[in-house]
DNA sequence: GGCGATATCAAACGATCGTTTGAAGCATAG
DNA sequence: CTATGCTTCAAACGATCGTTTGATATCGCC
């Protein structure tokens, strides 16, 4: 019987998300992790098989949310969307994952680190499993660019990811105004972001 | 007596940037330190005293050499450089640093871990030695783009700032092309990021 | 040559790591 | 009711962690 809402499975996803995001995966334990779930230490080896399965798991649930909403975004956006609105759609997503109070905060910068891990396995996970919504948004800003060539535009639009991932785990010196909240600040700088990065993919 | 050309502190601050890199500061351990450097487990804590105070090291090592790039290259651009020279001499001493053969290419990983951590310390200790280069620089950008804010210069250099972390760790998912050696991709890389910040921080 | 300072060494310290084990708890189906 | 299949539990596994110790080696200097 639970004693929470949650199940195990939840609760133990929950708090590695924040500890992973806190200390990294090699710094976080499973002690660490068990204890702030309060469950036993065992469930993390039964529930996921080992610490590298809990990993991949914390990527997987937040993700498929995170890339089915960009995708819903982009279909809302239209045939002829612009370059603005592309935009949005890819960065507003991640904007609003980032300000989700239940976690979500934490896991910008757990994918932040994912990064800086470098780890080819992570790597394949993630272009395995969410290189196509990349693609697909290519595709659509290809459309708004015709001046630039295929490779011109991934270059820029790898640029445009590592901003967003630097700004979303809000690794900047940018200090937050004394009135604007958490999640104001957050916006603000996807609001910047994307009048940024719109001159710099118009760039000749 | 040294068998290598290298004293024991170089050798270690060596190996500890490279296994950084590539581990992490809590996945790197200090026997995969010493034993990598050749010297023996004890060393690390006599020369530097703890594990924290190596990291630290690691990074005054590279980055009183990077910022003094970057001021001599402001410097040298004289004192109404056009905006893709004040660019260029924040960039390209990163650059250069990147294409380091002897540990640079591993310290930039290095640097972006340290963004990851996002830990206390760490930031201070960056903001305390090196910030007011970032001051300089903004004061020039500044004078260039007198039509900002400084709130809104300070947010975009932010976001340059990321781009930069993130292009020079090679985070991205642009594949090198088969005819470019590493350091190519990483110049063009670098070409790309100052035209597309160039952009950016011209945006209205 | 001998002496103090500096450096290196093997070995061990207690703490903590990820994982495994086997028993106990608990729900549901027969 | 008992039997069955999950789930949870305390405890322990061997391995590895950062750090410390005290002996040994190596150096510059009088």
């Amino acid at each position: 019987m639970n004693t929470s809402q949650f199940s195990t499975k939840e609760r133990i996803l929950g708090a590695a998300e924040t500890l992973f995001a806190r200390h990294g995966f090699a710094g976080a334990s499973l002690r660490q992790v068990t204890s702030a779930a309060k469950v036993n230490l065992a469930a993390v080896n039964y529930h996921f098989g080992s610490k590298d399965n809990l990993i991949e798991e914390v990527f997987r649930r937040r993700l498929d949310e995170l890339n089915g909403r960009r995708v819903a975004a982009l279909k809302g956006a239209g045939e002829d969307a612009s370059l603005d609105a592309l935009l949005g759609a890819y960065i507003r997503p991640a904007l609003e994952l980032s300000l989700d109070t239940d976690g979500g905060s934490a896991f910008v910068r757990v994918l932040a680190r994912a990064y800086a891990e470098h780890n080819e396995r992570l790597r394949k996970f993630l272009s395995d499993n969410y290189g196509h919504v990349l693609r697909l948004f290519a595709a659509q800003f290809a459309k708004q660019l015709p001046h630039l060539s295929k490779e011109e535009l991934y270059w820029r639009l790898d640029i445009v990811s590592g901003a967003l991932t630097y700004a979303m785990a809000d690794f900047g010196v940018i200090q937050r105004r004394a009135q604007d909240s958490e999640a104001q600040h957050r916006a603000l700088a996807a609001e910047h972001l994307i009048h940024f990065a719109a001159a710099g993919l118009r760039a000749p």
